[in-house]
DNA sequence: GCGTGTGAACCTCTTCACAGCG
DNA sequence: CGCTGTGAAGAGGTTCACACGC
């Protein structure tokens, strides 16, 4: 097996957890094995394009069978570094903070919502979805206790790049941002951003071009 | 100017959304022209790829200064296809559901949520946001009534697939959804997932690479 | 001089087709 | 025989470098 450190694309790392989700959801359905054509189905791709994916990090499949399901994807949590337990804190008890605690991370493979930050003392304290929000003061003190975290930043708009540096400086160095503007990192954060507007963007272009809209 | 009907890839579409927003932004801030290397640096690409993206669709810079902003945004739009009212409506009425509709859509340039609707007759006729729960019978009235529109789906795992056939059978044919189920939708529909557990996925596989957790 | 628009080089990713193994 | 793993071909996207127009 190699899981090597090499260079891998944001392209290939977005569908293997694709797979993982597939094979999370075949995996409780009974079936042990699966193709790569199964796979491929399953997550919009060719069955090339999954086998190429998985051949970056050794052999998994049996030739003339396929894939194990079990191992396959022990193997894919290895590569990602998910299927452990992994702490994820949110920033900002608003409407979308509250919801994701609401949500929860079930069946995502490891992640769960540990602890919810807000600057606004009026929320501070209160209970949603059975943690007490916390006043952004006890942030270093609750990252040093947790280890690694991923911290989800739902703040006001305007409140981010402040939001952020108060994180950074409190040794989180992975945000998953759900506000809008360009954020400045130091070397070595890691930030991603969830993008409604964009994906609505991507959707109405589509829509005008295959001529459902007339603009 | 071209604005033509060419495929162009969903990349590109991204970041002219990406260059809309940022537009939006310095309009607000009085700046009137632009460069491609502003451009650049706030959406982290560079410079030429900038160029590249909106010579696609015509030539909207002046040689020796750079982009008229109103002009460019105006441009943009057009080519997105945004710019004008588009109506998007909410199926469920869980958590994600209640906080979209209550963070609203502002300066995205033309969204906005209409409608919501849940399957779950306790939440219907109660009040989100201003807006009425309806039912999920009233699907197909509310959107011809509103004419072309974007749902966006937020209900339970396991009630997606029943959930899309419904928003089909009235007549929509976008959709974003949250729900991360593999959804079939028939050709013409266009589909598009907001998926967090994999943006943790990748934000997870970039810590371990760079050696920032061990596992 | 400055910044756009663009052909050409470069690089990456995807698809194809098949050898090889169970 | 079926399906994986993979070199080779092809497609697509990005970067480079510079001519051109303001």
């Amino acid at each position: 097996m190699i899981l090597n450190n090499r260079k891998v694309s944001e392209k290939t790392i977005r569908r293997l957890s694709h797979y993982a989700r597939c094979l999370r959801h075949t995996r409780i359905k009974g079936k042990e094995i699966v193709t790569s054509e199964y796979l491929a189905k399953r997550c919009g791709i060719s069955s090339a394009g999954v086998r190429k994916d998985l051949a970056v990090f050794g052999e998994f499949g049996k030739q003339g069978s396929g894939y194990d399901v079990l191992g396959l994807l022990a193997n894919i949590e290895k590569i990602l570094g998910t299927g452990k337990p992994l702490h994820v804190i949110v920033i900002g008890a608003g409407n979308i903070g509250y919801a994701l605690l609401k949500s929860g991370l079930e069946g995502t493979g490891g992640y769960h919502y540990t602890a919810i930050f807000d600057s606004d003392p009026e929320k501070q304290g209160k209970i949603c979805a059975g943690i007490a929000i916390q006043p952004m003061a006890e942030l270093r003190e609750t990252i040093r206790e947790l280890g690694e975290v991923i911290a989800v930043i739902a703040v006001p708009d305007g409140e981010g790049q402040e939001c952020v540096n108060q994180l950074v400086e409190a040794g989180c160095n992975a945000i998953l941002s759900f506000v809008l503007e360009p954020l400045d990192i130091p070397e070595g954060v890691k930030l991603r951003y969830m993008e409604i507007s964009t994906e609505l963007d991507i959707l109405t272009h589509s829509m005008m071009r295959t001529g459902r809209i007339g603009r």
